[in-house]
DNA sequence: GTCTATAACACGATAGAC
DNA sequence: GTCTATCGTGTTATAGAC
């Protein structure tokens, strides 16, 4: 499972080529920040991949633009993740919907701990947009802050469901607040 | 007023040389993080200060030291303010207390910007202190997120005075439920 | 212990020639 | 698209002055 969006089906084989290369780009700087260290290098992307520097500065003008990309993937896809499990509890009860979204968000965050991290301070409109269908929208906001917050603790200790559950427990009960 | 910690009365002019040094340093750094830009430039400190680079990396061995430093100040100088209210409150009434911490965070927060963005995502234990004297242990970690949340809103938008004393009104129902 | 000078390295960014 | 040269940056290291 990748953490990646897949290119949508292109048109001609010219333009699959430039897809297939945008994602391998994407996909070897994930690899590369999955692998340790800080950093992020323009350089060894484009070592590891065969392609000039030049080339990958052509699709990604900065090794920003590199990271934005990547980050704005990363909240389509959580914002996926997030949806589904939205979906799939359509017609169940209040309380297990936002477990079911809560540990969604928590196992995306876990299982892609370098590409999270990417996205903390960015814009996350997506995915607050599925904390506003659960909670409202004044709430999406808060709920937001304190997932990331439990899940950034999870980060460096060791993952406990239990507390987790019971953050998030406390979490509705703030937002029922709001709205009630 | 500033967002540093002041160094404790040194003992000899030596050292009372290399305190203001290292004050001096730290509050170079705040001013070009606060003048704009992402960056926070090694090399622009060391040549504003006049000191030599070699000098600077004596003192903070990295850039990330620097950094970390500033981090460590603002901690201390945001749960130095926020106690600051706590004691001056002491004899008040629980709501009373809480919009005075409230909002001295809100202002240390709006009055530092960049330092207090500096801090999202930090060890934060002296501030978290504060709170769970307010709240109790369990409650400190929802109160900051709570907090941080809705100061983060007004960040890019306009401050709202009666909006966000509503939002504490709604952290102070939710933590009150808690303990009561 | 504090500070300076200097060199060297890897990296990201930019511009121009092909 | 590609290559090359050049710049500014953070970082490491060494040697020495006060």
């Amino acid at each position: 499972m990748t953490s990646l969006v897949l290119p949508p089906e292109p048109h001609g084989r010219r333009e699959r080529r430039v897809q297939e290369l945008l994602f391998d780009i994407k996909d070897a700087a994930l690899d590369q920040l999955a692998e340790g260290g800080d950093g992020l290098s323009y350089r060894a992307i484009a070592a590891r991949l065969g392609v000039s520097r030049a080339t990958l500065r052509y699709h990604f003008p900065s090794r920003d633009a590199l990271i934005e990309a990547l980050v704005a993937d990363g909240v389509t896809t959580l914002a996926r993740a997030l949806r589904s499990s939205l979906d799939r509890t359509r017609s169940a009860p209040s309380e297990r919907r936002w477990r079911a979204v809560a540990h969604a968000y928590r196992d995306w965050a876990l299982r892609h701990r370098r590409h999270y991290r990417l996205l903390a301070g960015a814009r996350a409109d997506p995915v607050l947009a599925v904390f506003a269908e659960l909670a409202g929208d004044d709430a999406a906001l808060t709920v937001h802050a304190g997932l990331h917050a439990a899940v950034v603790r999870e980060m460096d200790a060791r993952p406990d469901t239990e507390r987790f559950d019971a953050e998030v427990l406390d979490l509705v009960r703030l937002v029922d607040g709001y709205t009630a």
